[in-house]
DNA sequence: GCCAACGTTGGC
DNA sequence: GCCAACGTTGGC
């Protein structure tokens, strides 16, 4: 069984990491896309995820871990959306740029970049072991 | 069910 | 501020 690895988009002004960090433990709502909500639906509590600033950094600023899997989102009046709880596991030593993303020859089938406007997207292990190679994450 | 118009996201 | 990509809406 092994783990799964996602990348999941805000945009600072809304939501940044320094508030993932503060309150440790986020419920990750308002996602509003059937794709992203699938996503969503199919991780597994212990999944990481990079945490995305989008807009206005445009870089890969910390890791989130998985800590409890989907349930419906209580900011959807509908019901048929989902959330997950992700908690801070730390920030990034060296924050990975969509530049330099781009800019690698290794990581142009990354989700992110080919579909930028979804905003929770798988990676593959072998991305996420370059992705963080790139940011100086202890592996 | 098709497609044009429109709105939103997000990079530049 | 502009524009490309893409999702949604509504007329037919």
């Amino acid at each position: 069984m092994s783990r799964h690895y996602w990348l999941v988009k805000s945009e600072p002004d809304a939501f940044s990491w320094d508030e993932q960090v503060a309150n440790d433990i986020e419920p990750w709502t308002g996602v509003r896309n059937h794709q992203a909500k699938k996503n969503l639906a199919t991780m597994k509590k212990g999944d990481l995820a990079f945490f995305y600033h989008s807009n206005v950094g445009r870089e890969i600023v910390g890791v989130v871990e998985v800590v409890k899997e989907a349930y419906p989102d209580p900011s959807a009046e509908s019901g048929s959306w989902v959330c997950v709880d992700v908690k801070a596991v730390g920030p990034m030593p060296r924050p990975v740029t969509l530049a330099e993303i781009k800019a690698s020859s290794e990581l142009e089938d990354l989700a992110l970049v080919r579909q930028s406007r979804l905003s929770v997207v798988p990676v593959s292990e072998e991305h996420w072991d370059i992705l963080c190679g790139m940011g100086g994450w202890p592996v």
